[in-house]
DNA sequence: AACCTGACTTCGG
DNA sequence: TCCGAAGCCAGGT
């Protein structure tokens, strides 16, 4: 029963749905790692393609793609984007409008 | 084995 | 407003 951490990060970004982001924080929280924000991205970086996990729907805490331009920025704006994520001004996306809450039940 | 570095976030000075 | 440190942890040097 594989339980670990990276397995816990990934479930849960498999659970945001399209049209809506999630930050690094939030997916560290709901896998009970609270302070483990660097993990997630370490987690998403070593994804491999055939995961299907779609880590493009995780940003930082100020709604911006951490991904630096000509190493998967574009990738991932584009498909958000494609998902009817709309991008302001200063490559921002609006939390309030596009953020993830998760349902609980 | 020690030390550094991340697709991070928050808090203090 | 800007900068550093802490917290977490796997990999690479």
């Amino acid at each position: 029963l594989e339980t670990n951490i990276f397995q816990k990060f990934y479930h849960i970004v498999c659970t945001i749905p399209p049209g809506r982001v999630a930050t690094y924080g939030q997916v560290a929280i709901l896998a009970g790692k609270p302070h483990s924000a660097r993990m997630v991205g370490w987690a998403l970086a070593n994804l491999s393609p055939e995961d299907d996990v779609p880590w493009h729907r995780v940003v930082n805490a100020m709604g911006k793609i951490s991904l630096p331009r000509g190493q998967g920025y574009e990738v991932q704006r584009a498909l958000l984007e494609a998902e009817g994520i709309h991008f302001g001004p200063h490559d921002h996306i609006d939390l309030e409008r596009y953020g993830w809450e998760p349902q609980v039940t």
